[in-house]
DNA sequence: CAAGGTTTTCAGTAATTACTGAAAATTCAA
DNA sequence: TTGAATTTTCAGTAATTACTGAAAACCTTG
């Protein structure tokens, strides 16, 4: 179409506002509005529908799509009878919460813990470094915990991980509970995981 | 002094990852450098040494620290017999997270969350705009619990933060008892937010 | 396998962000 | 209150990142 269907001002603020939001979030503005246009869609949309929509080259959509896929934030799709390509962006926002804080744990955390990892294999010279190294091993501790939480919660079906979420004061009560039937302390020794398995 | 002292290899690494990492984690190379370094050090510092063992000009490192500042990341201190200002960054670790889970939330989180508000506020126009809101509507009720369920689990001193990400597969199992007993379903209602008061 | 439709690449340019040095502002002690 | 020590600001410049248009590459199907 020559003239591009203006969206819709409830779209337009949603659409503007996640291209403005996208450089604090680590992606452009044009990923942004292309993502917030595919999420709030009703369809499969194309790649020039897209350009029309936004008003960016078509190159630079191109672009955009490639990196939403690299974030599994968009899916390929194909219409019958039609060569183009299509996309759209999942349904469940839980399932899409997962995917982008496994990306970007992936892309933000791993090459950190891996770099912590290697530098506390080495042997520190001086007091300094002795020190450095410490600091270095309780960020890796903290790191290392979080991400095994984080994989025990995603490992859980959307309805009861968001029911977790219902729970954070019952789960402090829960474990008072168990605290004070078992009478221990909180603290795990050094080295421990702290995991509970049972 | 006129030479500066080279930074040892072990926390070299540590800093320079760190200004690596800075452009992923939305904050630029000077000021992960700065942080890095001042994580790892045993004692305050102050801006000229900084930009000293950085090798970034003074109006650099004032520009990193007051933006280290403004994320609550380090802490001005003063020693006696001593004009210049010295900064640190705090020690626990899980405070740290706190802090920085915090901010983020604050500059991240908070404005898209007060423009779907405002956007679910509004009249839809037509059968796209109805599903455009609708889509809204799960991303914020999906924001919304993950938030509710942060703020929970902040509240919680750090022992039992730090125990609690040790239960995820226990908690799970707490979940399916409860479940049994009662004998309900786990969808709540629409329009509520799940939040277990018990 | 040729042609038309479609997507991707990429060199060049625009826009944004980072960094510096010099000057202004601030602080504190004498 | 002056002035030396220190920090902050800011205009200019460098570096990086975003975006475009044109051309190349990649399909599909006739």
């Amino acid at each position: 179409m020559a003239i591009p269907t203006p969206l819709p001002a409830l779209s337009r603020e949603f659409v503007n506002h996640f291209g403005e939001m996208g450089s604090r979030w680590g992606i452009n503005r044009t990923v942004g509005q292309i993502y917030a246009l595919l999420f709030i869609s009703q369809t499969a949309i194309n790649a020039d529908d897209i350009a029309d929509a936004l008003g960016f080259s078509r190159s630079n959509v191109s672009m955009g799509l490639k990196e939403l896929q690299a974030w599994r934030l968009v899916r390929l799709r194909h219409l019958p009878g039609d060569r183009r390509e299509y996309f759209d962006a999942p349904e469940d926002v839980w399932e899409i919460f997962r995917v982008l804080a496994e990306e970007r744990r992936r892309r933000e955390i791993e090459p950190t813990l891996s770099m912590l990892r290697s530098a506390l294999l080495q042997t520190p010279n001086g007091d300094a470094e002795r020190h450095a190294q410490q600091r270095m091993r309780e960020m890796h501790e903290l790191i290392d915990r979080l991400m095994s939480w984080f994989d025990d919660v995603q490992k859980l079906a959307p309805e009861t991980a968001l029911q977790l979420m219902g729970m954070g004061s019952t789960v402090t009560k829960v474990l008072e509970l168990k605290d004070r039937l078992t009478g221990r302390s909180n603290k795990p020794a050094a080295g421990d995981t702290g995991r509970n398995t049972a």
